[in-house]
DNA sequence: CGGGAAGTTGAAGAGCGTCAAAAGTAGTGG
DNA sequence: CCACTACTTTTGACGCTCTTCAACTTCCCG
């Protein structure tokens, strides 16, 4: 069985009916909300976001949606981690993204969304319908604002993104990688290191451009250096934080 | 000298002032704006354009802004085309788009670019100050609208670039990068065959994540296949556009 | 414990990069 | 109009990084 024939199957896994449910006044006890599209709304707005909002809980694994499927829902991820991916026919993947709390998915230009979700932890997000929400946007201009900052936000990120998958080695990516997670964790309110890496070899593979056997030589390689130190579980030391900094730029 | 020298060099090309003015009523007469933020905009609204607006001229590899340079405005092209790249510090680029009439650039979350912005061709576009532009978006939420919807464009744009970058052959990407600017072309009225391809070997190559020589060997493949017919001087027929249509997902 | 998935390591090979040189193209000035 | 120059593009030979294929080990979770 060649690489891409196990890519194929595991973006078909069985698709369970994903746990849902309204809440009962869920935004006002939000924990992430200073990250995320309803930081700064006043009560007004708050209760007009939570009278549309609804909750959906992934285990590991399970779709949110797929790629050219009807956009009818928009999500902000409240825990856990959301990987998000595009496939070619035969069955490459490219990952575009690993989300975190108080991120946004599902925005379309389009009536589809351009790329798959899926969970990569136990995971629980807010669903907000997506006729629902515009009708609010229209409504309050600062919502829209804030949607149209991230977005920007979201773009530079990209950016940063092809950068990386065009013109940076194997290692200046994965030590980009481990950066960026531990960016990320502090933004969360974490600390910097020891960072959690939920996500599998496999996975960072497709997100870097490399295959999983390269991301593991890395890590190896990584460790050797004395940058890092692999605690187990997911959990990765960044024990030389300042050589990774300059190997994630190649210098 | 190394690649990478070229590179820098060319990075460092002398920079002229750009040749700007305040012209008269551009927008009234604007050719290209049911292509770009200022479609569907009411009269009044269009001379409030026209009241902060400012066009810039450039020759062909005058830079525009540099990334991380104070992003004092937003241009939007009218004609010609630019390219626009982030650099590592030891000078490898990769090119982050090419744009075109109706492209919007320049708009950044940040108080700076996140990118540098060059043109490739000569180049025409409208200058819109941050901070008034800003102003008139608080005025018009219909144009915020625009604004957001044209980010979440380029935002899916983007992905289908890390696509590409991570996923891709040489000979997929570049049969895809034709595939893009017909496209492009058509969206602006052109023909779908033959193509202008008004960017260097080398600029494609940092589009790509390629070098020249591999761009330009790919180039001969293609057209040994009898996909593409180079008409020189920058034009190119796309001969096979099934065929073009085939390699570009790798099938 | 035990079985299956995930991760690691090794060996070999392919695709693209690097270096080098020739061929083509465009701009300049006599 | 043509020769001269400088740059871009093309082509060739070779090498290296990352992929592929395979085997082994470790980690989980029942």
């Amino acid at each position: 069985m060649t690489l891409f024939e196990i890519r194929k199957m595991s973006a078909r896994l069985p698709t369970p009916a994903p746990r849902t449910g309204r809440s009962e006044s869920p935004c006002a006890a939000c924990n992430v909300r200073h990250l995320t599209l309803c930081a700064a709304l006043d009560d007004q707005e708050v209760a007009d976001m939570s009278a549309i909002v609804s909750s959906v809980e992934l285990g590991p694994g399970e779709p949110l949606f797929d790629e050219a499927e009807p956009a009818k829902n928009v999500f902000n991820v409240t825990a856990g981690a959301v990987k998000i991916y595009k496939l070619l026919p035969d069955g490459r993947r490219q990952m575009t993204g690993f989300l975190f709390p108080g991120d946004f998915l599902g925005l379309a230009n389009e009536e589809t969304y351009a790329y798959s979700a899926e969970a990569v932890t136990f995971t629980t997000l807010c669903r907000f319908p997506r006729k629902r929400l515009e009708a609010l946007l229209e409504q309050y201009p600062r919502m829209e604002r804030r949607l149209l900052g991230m977005a920007s936000h979201e773009l530079a990120v990209a950016q940063e993104q092809m950068l990386l998958l065009g013109r940076k080695t194997a290692r200046e990516k994965v030590a980009s990688f481990l950066l960026l997670l531990s960016r990320r964790a502090v933004q969360r309110g974490q600390k910097d290191s020891p960072i959690s890496v939920p996500m599998s070899r496999n996975d960072i593979g497709d997100y870097l451009g490399l295959t999983t056997e390269t991301v593991s030589r890395t890590f190896t390689l990584l460790k050797q250096a004395g940058a890092i130190v692999l605690q187990g579980s997911g959990k990765v030391e960044l024990s030389d934080r300042a050589a990774l900094e300059v190997m994630s730029d190649g210098v």
